[in-house]
DNA sequence: ACTTGGTGTTCTTCCAGGAAGAATCCTCCT
DNA sequence: AGGAGGATTCTTCCTGGAAGAACACCAAGT
């Protein structure tokens, strides 16, 4: 390990000393960690709740403190700046054509990361996500992201037993589906009066598993409209996709 | 989002923003992220620092900075706290009865983390790894712990394509070579000098794979000793495996 | 119902540490 | 060799991080 830097800061050094317990141990109540770090109670208290507000603590049921999403996640197979700079031109075209919300978000394990939104003027809207990671199976955009895999793939990113709320059997159906069908869709399994569509996006590297989506309010959702989002979803993924290849070709 | 914490701690805030958009978006100059987080180029300096010391962050080929192991590796399936706590005393066994230093780690994804180790007491010896990630091929205890998964399980924690220094098909063909053998040899793998011995602990939980292994100088490695070794091993993982049960037994 | 002990949370105070800016060093390109 | 840009080191200052006190909450025991 490493030397200490010089002009080290002892207060970042609390903090991540602390998420790393929590990724490794599991469960800690604050006197626990105010004893691990030789802090006071009250300092430790400042640090965990500074942890749990960029999501890298969380509360469990017994209320105490465990490693948050940020840790649970592994970071992005590769770097998104590129892809974010790429898809934005065209999340935006997208957004202005329909009117609505749009996502994208790239696979990590089991989970979806937004990492690109552009949010739609009207005032009732989905707000924008970047950031935020949701287990993909309840994305759309992450469905999609995740019928571009082979069914074992899936299985395994799922591990064994898979979380108890997931049927992969079930999930593994409706992946076939979404293929045949090529669009996903997600009526409020996210969240309650939110329905989202989405597409999967091919960036031509296979560690890069990447969906994008339409967002919107359910009151606003219409069956006889579902062409033409998919219509509209699947020619930006398009847009999005060709754009890398150009860019792709540029740098090679 | 949650609102920001009444006592909050700007130092820490800027660090764990830090390390959420190099988690996020990948490799950040000092001035860059500087110019993020709105600091000085100094202040962005010493945060990357204390990042990269405490695993947070890491330089690339470039001298960049990107996540650091603490964010590519998920938290491990369950809390170890109990797994440490039942394994310790073996650990101490197994190290003076063989005089060498025994490590305990859990399979994450396709990386290793060191949860328990017992230094021996002779003057060269191998060091506490508690704490470390590592490739999981590249460790003994690693190999051991792989080696309890179906191949396709193994195939996709490496994902598709695995990293240019893996060999799936004949990593895959090792395995089958450690169960049936029962146990997993790095001869200086993970660094020159350093052989470890390992084997899989049994722990009844699908989620939670482990391993342990006796680590030693290769100067004191000897072919004719591997037979006396594995059973050392086997045996401490049966005892570990064995108090785990019991625990859960008595738990139900 | 009351008491006790332990833990979590909030608030205040003080001084040491975090932040910026300057200076220096390093690397790459011409 | 020189210049430009970025990284790193060092110093100074003032403000923010840390502790301690106080308070709140909860569970267990009587």
């Amino acid at each position: 390990m490493e030397n200490r830097p010089v002009y080290g800061i002892n207060s970042v050094d609390h903090a991540l000393r602390l998420a790393t317990i929590l990724q490794q141990e599991g469960p800690l109540r604050v006197s626990e960690a105010a004893e691990r770090l030789g802090v006071a109670r009250s300092t430790a208290h400042r640090l965990l709740t500074m942890l749990v507000y960029r999501d890298f603590a969380a509360r469990d049921a017994q209320r105490r403190y465990v490693a948050g999403p940020v840790l649970h996640t592994p970071a992005v197979p590769e770097p998104v700046a590129e892809l974010r700079q790429v898809a934005l031109p065209h999340l935006h075209d997208l957004t202005e054509r329909t009117a609505e919300t749009s996502h994208l978000g790239v696979l990590v394990a089991d989970r979806v990361r937004f990492v690109a939104s552009v949010e739609c003027d009207q005032v009732l809207r989905v707000g924008d996500r970047e950031g935020r990671v949701l287990p993909a199976h309840l994305a759309s955009l992450g469905r999609a992201a995740l019928a571009t895999l082979e069914p074992d793939a899936v299985r395994a990113r799922y591990g064994e037993p898979a979380p108890a709320d997931v049927d992969l059997d079930q999930l593994l159906r409706d992946l076939g589906r979404v293929r045949r069908q090529g669009y996903a869709l997600n009526q409020q399994l996210t969240e309650t009066g939110l329905t989202a569509i989405g597409c999967a996006v091919d960036t031509g590297s296979g560690a890069l598993r990447v969906g994008l989506s339409l967002a919107m309010p359910t009151a606003r959702y219409r069956r006889d409209r579902v062409g033409e989002w998919t219509r509209s979803i699947t020619a930006t993924a398009a847009a999005i996709s060709r754009d890398l290849h150009l860019n792709a070709g540029l740098a090679g």
